[in-house]
RNA sequence: GGAGAGGUGGCCGAGUGGUUGAAGGCGCACGCUUGGAAAGCGUGUAUACGGGAAACUGUAUCGCGGGUUCGAAUCCCGCUCUCUCCGCCA
């Protein structure tokens, strides 16, 4: 959420970024810029209003009290009215505050001046190349090809059905290994492990900015529970994690990870990538989050960004850095890098991690603030990254680490995760 | 699921209708004291929004939302969370 003060003051700015992202106001707000401005006008004006006759009813409380402990006697009638007024005046007051709050909350961050101006990936900007892509003496396959995987897919779409995943003997092996070595990597970079519920309530989902606008996106739960929604990313509850605190600002910045099952309902991504395991309604996920000193934030971008790359390299990955175009970046972030990872049987590079300077967005619905001496309470920054997605990785694994004789071999600092065990299949 | 108790500032804790944004304590900051430290003494110490160049000032906030009242931390209703006991349960 943006700052209501900012919004009103300087609507230029606001019209310039949903420029930017390609983004129509009238699909984000029943209201336009304009009419903010105006219903934050006529709101203030009210609200001084208000105040007034508030403090001239305190006076007149607080003159009673004396009269009556004076034992004389009270006027009460033009009281009432006073009241009666202040009621519907306060009414009205409610009203505009809840419109305002409700149009700064569909309102998308502001960009950073270095994320690459288009409208959508085709503008992304390819920071850097990492690791030789593997060339091979046979077709590689399709990670779905591989090993059972074909089988135990039919298995769970029975089960469950379409986007949803099984594994089998060592791959869910290795799924397990993939999540104590990320979370064992991530902890010796400072993160503190987190196991959270993977169900939240709306006012987290509002905090980290999938609601109110992305409600399509995510799984809620049928009523009596219809205030509770699968999280679609640990983010939510690391993030959340802080909800309403006012930290130390000695203590920033503090460092978050979590391993998790994700829930994605994926509603317009229809005949996307339907096989295999590259998007799927649930899957399985380690996510980084930090709470930094707005001063910091910059660098700790891309010190986060390097804690995703160091996971990527320990297993031997071919990936590339992009920095997301101002078409293609999230709602909440304003400096979006995503890591993609080389997957030989699509012959192409896939979204892997995904790391975001949200800045004071989050922090700002989440209320989540640090003390300091001089300037009193201000709002912290907060960044997230993947660290990282265990399906994606292992498709990731399966395509460059696969041989002619469909054997895969498993990067070595797994070995010891596995048990010894060095190939697959 | 049943019964009960509770939610007050950074923390602990008083307050059951009236100049209470809230006693007292702890913590913290500054000063005095000391060779130095501790103790002691003094002063200060919530947040948000609005107005003001500033000093300062208005409003709101005692879990959340409603209600009663001239006036609510205090009374009433709903919700929520925590704790204790019972039941059930991985």
């Amino acid at each position: 959420m943006l700052d209501a003060k900012f919004v009103r003051t300087q609507p230029d700015l606001i019209a310039a970024m949903l420029k930017k992202r390609h983004l129509d106001l009238k699909t984000l707000s029943h209201i336009s810029l304009a009419e903010f401005v105006t219903l934050e006008q006529k709101r203030l004006d009210l609200l001084h209003n208000l105040e007034t006759l508030k403090a001239k009813r305190n006076q007149a409380a607080k003159d009673n009290a004396r009269k009556k402990s004076q034992g004389k006697t009270i006027e009460i009638a033009a009281l009432k009215q006073l009241t009666t007024t202040i009621q519907e005046i306060e009414d009205n007051v409610n009203t505009l505050t809840k419109k305002s709050k409700d149009f700064l909350l569909s309102l998308p961050n502001l960009l950073d001046a270095a994320v690459p101006v288009g409208r959508d990936e085709t503008f992304n900007k390819i920071i850097r190349t990492e690791g030789p892509i593997p060339e091979f003496s046979f077709p590689p396959k399709p990670h779905f090809q591989l090993g059972s995987l074909t089988e135990e897919n039919k298995r769970a779409a029975s089960i469950t059905g379409a986007r949803f995943t099984l594994f089998k003997g060592v791959l869910a092996k290795l799924a397990r290994a993939l999540s104590q070595f990320f979370l064992d990597e991530n902890i010796k970079k400072g993160y503190t492990e987190l196991l959270p519920a993977t169900i939240a309530n709306e006012a987290s989902l509002t905090g980290t900015a999938q609601l109110p606008k992305f409600a399509n996106d995510v799984f809620r739960l049928s009523p009596p529970h219809e205030n509770f929604y699968l999280i679609s990313t640990s983010e939510i509850p690391l993030v959340n994690y802080h909800a309403n605190e006012i930290l130390n600002e000695d203590d920033l910045p503090l460092y978050y990870t979590a391993y998790t099952s994700c829930y994605r309902s994926e509603a317009g991504a229809a005949g996307k990538d339907t096989r295999g395991l590259i998007r799927l309604h649930e899957f399985h996920k380690t996510e980084l989050v930090q709470f930094v000193h707005p001063t910091a934030s910059q660098v700790q971008h891309e010190k986060l960004l390097s804690h995703s790359e160091h996971l990527l390299k320990k297993l031997n990955l071919p990936y590339r850095v992009v920095l997301l175009a101002s078409g293609d970046i999230g709602f909440a972030a304003s400096k979006c890098y995503d890591l993609e990872v080389w997957l030989p049987g699509q012959n192409t590079y896939r979204e892997i991690a995904s790391c975001s300077n949200c800045l004071d967005f989050q922090a700002r619905r989440a209320n989540i603030r640090y003390r300091t001496k001089k300037k009193g309470n201000l709002f912290v920054h907060t960044l997230n990254s993947s660290g990282l997605p265990i399906e994606r990785t292992m498709a990731a694994i399966l395509e460059n680490f696969q041989t002619e004789t469909g054997t895969v071999h498993l990067p070595a600092v797994l070995h010891s995760y596995m048990g010894g065990c060095k190939t697959l299949f």
